[in-house]
RNA sequence: CGGGAAGUGGCUCAACUUGGUAGAGCAUUUGGUUUGGGACCAAGGGGUUGCAGGUUCAAAUCCUGUCUUCCCGACCA
């Protein structure tokens, strides 16, 4: 009988149920009395703390500073700019009243802090000798969303959003590439998410943004995910919000301005990516527990060798611990299996009188046998950088599967019919045509990418093609 | 916002059709026996049935409203 837990729907059955099954029985998040704002559990809040460690270490090492701005925005502060009020304001929550008293100006939650970080530039840029200013900051935003699910459209949600001013337009483009390479190495690397990177198109961009650089993940079940943006504003904002420096040749300008943003939604793609139908599945450089030991049988030989195994690892970087619960040996595997353990030891009288100790892979399930004697330090290492390795490989495996061209609507048509997925196609670049391929499944463009020209031909309306470019159904 | 489904101890569900004052399994607590893929025995604790009205002698059950969750669609950095 297979130690499959009963209460996850299976991923190709109902991927939709199974991603809540996951999340749920992970212990990640659960519901709480207000629509679309989730209890992140301790399993889940481990992840994002994670997350921000990595995050937060890389951000400071290329010069960033953490802040922290208001929770609100009085409205005419966040009016001056037209075209971030358009794009936010079917999603805003106000606050009109105060105590027992109406407000005269209501206040917006923030969806975002453009507007906030601006007001503050404003008064403390009046010099080149001010920038770059580099600031980040660690917040909750809130967006009135329609329709909600755990981590991936949550009304509530954590985030970072860095906010960078510079003195001239090449000093910042750098930056919002930088910032872009940065979360690409984020996805690569500690996440095991083979994202593409690339522009968005103006329909997509961020609202009043220049130009946004996107990383785009794809789903296992062919789904697109947006990651992790970085925009361009050039002086837009700056203009609306009168930041202004006085420049090198002693002339008044305006600051030109990023900001970039990746969110708790990063934990949904994490489990639509990796897991299966035993649970969650998590690389090893994210998982907050890396190793557990599971002691089976009561004898002080087993409890000295986990305590000694636990120490060595520990003390050599490695999070472990013991399961020390009263539990049956199957139910901690099983358990650890659901909660994403990379790697999981059984240390059991019957294996020691060999001199053996098994280990147990969670991506693969494989156990392997190995002396007792070994260097577990070491040889845990590799394993963890197998499986971290192995996690991104297949991840790739799966996105080159589900990646598809089309040179005309009829063949993306067909194609999200049989298997959504990202779908390459050659585009003219008119809003026009954009629009119309929406309209097969909700289809968007995810992002503009350097690749050559397919036909040369819009996929859309055969007119001559700008741009190479993903499209798929997104989350 | 449109269509569909569902809310009953922590979880999964039963009782609803035909109103009569809530029951099981899992989990939990205590004691004991166990331990290599979700252990066993025994004894406990825990629910104003999502919420608010209405009908009735009597509502988990019938009616109305509302909130929440899930699925499909529309919408959305």
């Amino acid at each position: 009988m297979n130690a499959q837990n009963k209460s996850i729907t299976k991923r190709d059955e109902d991927f939709a149920k199974w991603y809540t099954d996951v999340v749920r029985s992970a212990h990640l998040c659960d519901y709480t009395s207000v629509k679309g704002c989730m209890a992140i559990e301790p399993n889940g809040y481990a992840i994002w703390e994670k997350m921000q460690d990595i995050l937060d270490k890389k951000f400071k090492e290329l010069g960033h500073t953490n802040v922290s701005m208001p929770l609100l925005i009085p409205e005419n502060l966040l009016k001056k700019e037209s075209e971030l009020v358009e794009g936010f304001a079917p999603e805003v929550a106000w606050v009109t009243q105060g105590g027992s008293k109406k407000l005269e100006e209501r206040l917006c939650i923030r969806p975002t802090s453009e507007t906030l970080f601006c007001d503050y530039y404003k008064t403390h840029i009046t010099s080149y000798r001010d920038l770059p200013m580099l600031y980040n900051q660690w917040c909750n935003v809130l967006r009135w969303e329609r329709e909600t699910r755990p981590f991936l459209r949550s009304r509530e949600f954590l985030w970072q959003e860095g906010h960078t001013m510079h003195a001239t337009s090449i000093e910042a483009e750098e930056e919002t590439r930088k910032m872009a390479e940065v979360y690409k190495w984020f996805f690569h690397e500690i996440l095991a998410i083979p994202s593409i990177s690339g522009l968005k198109t103006e329909k997509e961009k961020f609202a009043g943004a220049e130009y946004t650089i996107t990383n785009e993940a794809l789903m296992y079940n062919g789904v697109a995910l947006q990651a992790g943006t970085s925009h361009y504003f050039g002086q837009k904002f700056s203009k609306a919000y009168d930041v202004k420096f006085s420049n090198k040749d002693n002339k008044l300008e305006y600051a030109y301005q990023t900001s970039w943003g990746t969110t708790t939604r990063m934990i949904g793609g994490l489990i639509m990516v990796h897991s299966d139908d035993y649970g969650l599945v998590l690389p090893p450089k994210i998982a907050p527990k890396q190793v557990v030991i599971i002691p089976i049988g009561n004898s002080d030989e087993v409890d000295s060798l986990c305590e000694k195994v636990k120490d060595e690892l520990n003390n050599n970087g490695i999070t472990t611990y013991i399961d020390k619960t009263d539990k049956s040996p199957g139910f901690k595997f099983a358990e650890a299996e659901v909660n994403g353990i990379p790697v999981r030891i059984e240390i059991g009288a019957r294996d020691l009188k060999e001199n053996k100790v098994t280990f147990a892979r969670r991506d693969t399930r494989e156990k392997i046998v190995v002396d007792s004697n070994i260097d577990y330090v070491s040889y845990t290492k590799e394993l963890l950088d197998t499986i971290q390795k192995d996690m991104y490989e297949r991840a790739l495996k799966r996105r080159d599967e589900l990646t598809f061209t089309a040179t005309n609507l009829t063949e993306m048509e067909e194609i999200l019919n049989k298997q959504p997925g990202f779908i390459k196609a050659d585009w003219c670049g008119k809003k026009e045509c954009e629009e119309k391929i929406k309209e097969i499944r909700g289809c968007k463009s995810r992002c503009i990418t350097e690749d050559k020209l397919i036909t040369g031909k819009c996929v859309c309306c055969g007119s001559d093609a700008k741009h190479n470019v993903i499209w798929g159904i997104q989350y």
